[in-house]
DNA sequence: GTCTATATACGGATAGAC
DNA sequence: GTCTATCCGTATATAGAC
């Protein structure tokens, strides 16, 4: 059964079952205490049930940080959208760069990422799947983008040397700013805007084709 | 008193005081188990004292891991050379690629990495130790080249724009490599010396005087 | 300063009723 | 499935002898 029971205490604009309200109290409790200080009461009072409740539903903490993670991965990941139909390589780039950015200095990404980095030597599968849902994912998509602009004649950019162009290119956009992020600094003067431009002018220097 | 007591456990070629030796022990336990999940008893253990001995000479366990990490930074990051007199950037801008990748992907750099990001919501100052300690003090390094670099006319960075070129080039050594590094996953094809030519190049393109 | 022993609290996980 | 109540290990921190 899918949504065996609803939970007044949940309920929004769609009604969450127990396991959801323990996944979203989770969520919240992992997040911002990170695994090893998070307990599971602070998680079954958050979620208004009891401690019984969640082991019912879950094996044990592990496996619910588990289960948090990787699903958020997903979700916070998932929106990485796809440049279309563009006739200028600036125009795409810079569209990638400012979305990617956006979505990497998101609040729950930046939790989700100090939370996944810091247990990763204990829980290497969690440190997998968010790999896989984040980096791997953006890799494809701008190594397709690469790819296309360089068929289309727009981009010169060597079979060979896509997956690393791309790579770097992808890595310049984090640059400071992310970092400080990160670490809850307050941000730097430079903007996404900016960041992209210089990030987009350096690559398209190396890789533009002659206009 | 500098130096009040040595211990025999911890004698190597430079005698530890306890003090050292439980500062020592503390970034062993740190460093393997995290923040939370690290116990005093672990420390105690390992630097063969009692716990009430490192509460003689530590306020607290954060006060420990204060002192460990804020020590640890400076130490691993001291080593961040400067290429002297060189008369061409691309060989200059490669040294100190190539240096800074090594230093990046240390284990123990790697490991203070995991834990200070995610400590950092809850300790903000060993944030800020850490920052001062790593990147403020590469930032520092790979300005002061490129505006070298720039007045010998070897490169043609606007002044304006150094600080940003500066920053996007550090980024684009870190790339994948650095990441999966932290994730503690197997490394990719690219190596240290790769990436760092294909990096160059493209700062060389954007930046570099005509020859 | 350093030890042994302990106070005190909290956390993960479960028993058993409903 | 859900609750209340609890077991039991472990954690930080301290007391008090030496």
């Amino acid at each position: 059964m899918a949504r065996p029971k609803k939970n007044v205490a949940c309920m929004g604009d769609a009604p969450l079952t127990k396991a959801e309200c323990i996944l979203v109290a989770a969520r919240q409790v992992f997040l911002e205490a990170g695994y090893a200080a998070a307990s599971m009461d602070a998680v079954a009072a958050r979620a208004n049930v009891s401690k019984a409740t969640i082991y019912a539903h879950f094996e044990n903490k592990r496996s619910l940080f588990e289960a948090v993670i990787s699903g958020r991965c997903e979700e916070t990941f998932a929106n990485i959208g796809v440049p279309e139909d563009y006739t200028d390589a600036r125009q795409a780039l810079t569209h990638l760069a400012e979305h990617f950015l956006g979505l990497l200095l998101a609040p729950e990404a930046l939790a989700i990422h100090r939370v996944v980095l810091g247990e990763s030597p204990r829980l290497p599968e969690v440190g997998e799947a968010f790999y896989a849902a984040g980096p791997v994912r953006a890799h494809r998509l701008i190594d397709h983008l690469l790819m296309d602009l360089t068929r289309r004649g727009l981009l010169a950019v060597p079979d060979q040397e896509i997956p690393i162009a791309g790579d770097l290119f992808l890595a310049m956009l984090k640059c400071d700013l992310h970092t400080r992020a990160l670490l809850l600094l307050p941000p730097s003067k430079y903007s996404i805007q900016m960041i992209a431009k210089v990030a987009v002018d350096m690559f398209l220097a190396r890789y533009g084709v002659k206009g």
